[in-house]
DNA sequence: GGCATTGACTTTGATCATCGTAGTGACCTA
DNA sequence: TAGGTCACTACGATGATCAAAGTCAATGCC
């Protein structure tokens, strides 16, 4: 935290205050792209971040209004973080970001990223951010954006 | 720098190793958007960085390839840093860190990005990366993106 | 040629953040 | 009621960041 609230008014800035550490893009990663819901789901990523920067990631993003934490009404042990809308207007940025990325990263045969970044960008996004409004996410559940894009393109061949 | 280097094989954590951190970012902004290109450009930022740090994020971005150092022809003193094709690729991620950004920040009556923002994505990116190859940015000097969309806006009028 | 200045960094020492590991305590499950 | 799960906290060591001052070659000005 430290110095970051407002050093200035760029709008750059802005998101670099919100989402630039090593931790806080890679968790919009997990929610938006895998569907990943829980504390412990967060800990487990391939990049295996501490549960005190964990924590702390969590409380800012929540502070900073792009996700919302949920205690779980099933089980009293659980809370369950979600996207809100201003999360989800972040996901051409985390788009851009595997976009980007990709060029960086050995070419993996099956990554579904290869399939995705072959579609049209505003159809991929338009289905994405409706999955998530719906509880989903890009690739992680039965009802995800992937899915039906696929479903779709194999419809439109 | 520290565990940095390959946590995982994601191509979104390959940006964030590359971008995600207080500075690199603005960095690319400074070079992309305003057109600095000098260590003292960089340092007399909006958000004052310091000169070790900026040394630190430099000598990266170098090393990952999205800018190149150059000592100047006419001052030995000088060095002049800009972006290569890699860098240039950011430029959309850029866009879209601006984009999001703006919903944080107060906004202002005669921010050029407004203007740019009612443009068509696709072609404000491919004006703004053509004003970089041509050694400009989005807003500075003359022959800046900004000023050539603005006039053919005011052409198609 | 002398001298203040510019420009690109380094150095330094104090402060701050992050890391990994080991808890803690509420809660559910058998 | 014993054992595991879950969401965190606490902690000490290590690493990064900060502001301020310093280095040093190159330049502009007289």
């Amino acid at each position: 935290m430290k110095r970051a609230e407002g050093r200035s008014t760029c709008p750059t800035n802005f998101t670099v205050e919100t989402f630039g550490d090593s931790w806080s893009l890679l968790i919009m990663r997990d929610l938006l792209t895998l569907g990943k819901h829980t504390f412990g789901e967060f800990l487990r990523s391939e990049e295996r971040i501490g549960p005190s920067v964990l924590a702390d990631r969590l409380a800012r993003l929540e502070r900073s209004g792009v996700i919302v934490r949920t205690p779980s009404e099933t089980d009293a042990r659980k809370v369950t973080y979600s996207a809100t809308e201003r999360g989800i207007a972040a996901i051409p940025l985390l788009y851009e970001a595997a976009r980007w990325g990709r060029g960086g990263v050995p070419v993996e045969e099956d990554d579904p990223w290869e399939a995705v970044m072959a579609m049209d960008r505003h159809d991929v996004l338009d289905a994405w951010q409706q999955a998530v409004r719906e509880g989903g996410s890009l690739f992680g559940g039965a009802e995800s954006a992937f899915a039906r894009l696929i479903a779709r393109a194999r419809a439109d061949a």
